[in-house]
DNA sequence: TGTCCACTGGAAGGGAGGGCTT
DNA sequence: AAGCCCTCCCTTCCAGTGGACA
């Protein structure tokens, strides 16, 4: 029941420049049409097709930068094969399929940044043939010989060909190693009734440096790379998800061309396109403006970066947070290019400051490393001769902002930021 | 040219925590 | 309950390193 003056009201009755679904815009809605990817589609059905004649299609490594169309590509032709599986049970297939085995084809998709252990990834693809809660998988506690055989055997049960689609297979490779890959590429030899093909996607070319060299010919049978997207390119898409995603006149005449501009010049990456459009349409909205306008575009620019950078310290450890709170802390009173000795030692006061053991300096290295990676810091070995080589670090993040955002945590407790010098520092040990 | 500094970063291994098996 | 497995986070140990300096 929604009384006379409840919160929500006056929203949910207010003018939206959306025309309903707004889950167009999002990255990971696959539209009828994937444009500027025609090639890639007919190249990847080519390869299988093989599938729906009941045979094993060759394995493909799928590269190409962030938001180049590698996994809509591949979901794409995913869903195109549910389709014909959905026709085909109901008989309305047409008669170029008759003699085709498609209800036989078992599509199974793992995204390997979100699952990135062999056990993990094991037990989700077995897991995809059980449907009784009491045959699955459980989440730990198997030996990793026996979540393979059970997987095998979830796979072997009945004739089929399975496609096995491992996104960002990078990262499962980098932080796991190739083991579940060596399983997998040669399942093949271990299976009866069933045949097993490998779609692994990436954004980096040189992972397969790190493989096996038979894991690495078995699995790179067939290779695609996927240029990025230049700024036509980048409208088109754009153009296209708009007219179903907006009422007409919505959009003001530059909107798209601005959006296309700004993400062609990160590496033509359409899911920051994307992201940028919806954004800026969500923040016209919310102030209740009729239209969309480039002004809504770059606010929509700050608001993404901004909240990527908040949301990565919010999901930091404890530990990376109070390593990051130091070198801030330094650098706001007056530090600048900290080593490795002073962030360590600034870590310390902070760490016994919130009541907690300060880690080892060789675990800080790592801490501030991945900080690095994420971007959070900028971190490079720099060798001072006889003053000895270590990092020089800086905050690459808005200082202010981001110590008020880890002083909110309640396991860190506010430092007087007297304590914690800027500059040289007196060792501790 | 050799020394030396202040680390870097790899390797190995411990132990806690999740859960299964017998 | 005891024994096992896997993952994650961490410590300990230590060889290696770039370049200023004597």
């Amino acid at each position: 029941m929604i009384g006379q003056d409840n919160v929500f009201k006056s929203h949910m009755n207010s003018e939206s420049v959306f025309k309903g679904n707004r889950d167009i815009l999002r990255p990971s809605y696959i539209p009828e049409q994937l444009p500027h990817r025609e090639d890639q589609i007919q190249d990847l059905a080519s390869i299988m097709v093989t599938a729906l004649k009941g045979n094993r299609p060759s394995n493909v490594l799928i590269f190409g930068k962030t938001g180049t169309g590698k996994t809509a590509v591949v979901r794409f032709l995913e869903r195109e094969v549910n389709r014909l599986k959905r026709e085909s049970s109901e008989s309305e297939l047409d008669d170029e399929f008759i003699d085709y085995d498609i209800e036989r084809v078992e599509y199974v998709y793992v995204n390997c940044e979100v699952v990135d252990t062999h056990y993990g990834v094991m037990k989700n693809i077995g897991n995809k043939f059980v449907e009784e809660w009491s045959d699955q998988i459980p989440f730990t506690g198997w030996p990793m010989e026996k979540v393979y055989e059970s997987l095998r055997e979830k796979i072997d049960e009945e004739p089929r060909v399975v496609v096995i689609i491992l996104d960002e297979l990078d990262k499962l490779v980098t932080k796991s190693g190739d083991s579940v890959l060596y399983h997998l590429s040669k399942i093949n030899s271990e299976l009866e009734q069933s045949k097993v093909s490998l779609i692994g996607i990436s954004n980096n070319l040189k992972f397969t440096e790190f493989l096996d060299p038979r894991v690495k010919s078995r699995l790179g049978e067939e290779k695609m790379i996927f240029p990025p997207y230049d700024a036509e390119q980048l409208k088109d898409i754009l153009s296209d998800r708009a007219g179903k995603a907006f009422e007409p006149h919505v959009l003001g005449n530059d909107v798209i061309s601005l959006c296309s501009a700004l993400a062609a010049q990160e590496h033509g990456d359409a899911r920051r396109a994307l992201d940028l459009l919806r954004v800026s349409a969500e923040i016209a909205d919310r102030e209740r403006d009729e239209g969309v306008s480039t002004d809504h575009v770059y606010r929509a620019k700050n608001k993404i970066e901004q909240d990527c950078v908040r949301e990565a310290v919010n999901t930091l450890p404890t530990h990376s947070k109070l390593v990051l709170y130091s070198i801030l802390l330094m650098e706001q009173n007056g530090g600048e290019k900290l080593t490795t000795g002073e962030v360590y030692s600034a870590y310390n006061e902070v760490a016994k400051g919130s009541g907690m053991n300060p880690l080892t300096q060789r675990r800080i290295t790592d801490l501030i490393s991945e900080l690095d990676m994420l971007g959070l810091v900028n971190a490079r070995v720099k060798s001072f001769g006889r003053r000895g080589r270590t990092k020089e670090i800086q905050a690459s993040v808005p200082k202010r902002d981001i110590i008020d955002l880890i002083e909110k945590d309640e396991s860190i407790e506010k430092v007087n930021t007297l304590s914690v010098r800027g500059g040289k520092q007196t060792k501790l040990m």
